[in-house]
DNA sequence: ATGCATGCAAACACTTTGCATTCTC
DNA sequence: GAGAATGCAAAGTGTTTGCATGCAT
């Protein structure tokens, strides 16, 4: 699902809501976006003024709320205490998350029959499904191997956590 | 998975923590709880006023973090902006969660071909599981009805969200 | 022209922390 | 007795909000 202005525009207008510039330049971030990167409102904000744009801390919060609840982005809520947001992905891109509780490094993986039995459960009580997200709380290898966690220095944290955004 | 204040203390010293009253207080709340029913801390420190147990919100926050992270305890984190705790069920009792965005319903169903997987995906990384949480996103009944989004009023809720802890 | 959206600053809610004291092991 | 845990108050964090102004429709 990959938005254009235009296609942006119409789904605003659609809700009685409207295309801004701040808007469009989120979007676009996201779009260009690795795949498997996702960002918090505040790195957002940094990304954005990377590229010269100014655009205030709480539009970037109110625009990545509103295009989450659009099902545009969608809104991770994993264990860092801060969502994050990323492009919401169609089917084949749509993935889940192991999360380690030491370090919070973060895996994804993708797996098909979650999303269906996500959808048959709404079908089954009439609700309509906007996402469906399985996080897997974990503690990695590197923490079992550092005794986990009775043995553990309590700022210690698993080297490979820097991969964490 | 029931705990006893023995077996609470055993754990607790096996990693050279300790059992308090308060930790002990704390655990029977949970026990004593509907199924289904989770609690936020501040909940939780109401309910615990409620039976004269004077126990501090501080002392409360710490004690739900550290049995999340001992695997007694299951940290949910729905579309509410705090956290909730449960007791963490076994196999047979173990859920999931839908949820509406408008009105932060929430209605819980089992699947353990969710939990089966997540296993999967664990043993396949090196990762010890503690918990799999699979949150649905959705739009409830109510508010499909009422004309989701465009004509809701901002401030409407559905009805049944009273239901909600 | 209407009224939605922005930017700013101030307010917010939830959670964490420092430190002296208390209690468990 | 050593060191973990508590309670208090204060600080922190991410997020939201009120309001005047600006802008898309």
């Amino acid at each position: 699902m990959s938005y254009t202005a235009d296609s942006l525009k119409a789904e605003l207008n659609a809700r009685g809501w409207r295309l801004t510039p701040q808007r469009e330049k989120i979007l676009n971030i996201f779009q260009n976006l690795p795949e498997g990167e996702h960002l918090s409102a505040e790195e957002l904000h940094h990304r954005l003024e990377e590229e010269k744009e100014k655009i205030s801390l709480s539009t970037v919060y109110r625009s990545v709320k509103l295009m989450s609840r659009m099902g545009i982005l969608r809104e991770l809520e994993l264990a860092e205490g801060h969502k994050h947001y990323e492009l919401q992905q169609a089917s084949p891109h749509h993935h889940h998350h192991v999360v380690c509780v030491q370090c919070n490094r973060t895996i994804e993986f993708k797996n098909d029959s979650i999303l269906k039995q996500s959808l048959k459960q709404c079908e089954k009580e009439g609700f309509q499904l906007i996402d469906c997200q399985l996080t897997v709380t974990t503690i990695c290898p590197e923490a079992i191997r550092m005794g986990w966690p009775s043995t553990l220095p309590s700022n210690w944290a698993c080297t490979r956590s820097i991969s964490l955004a």
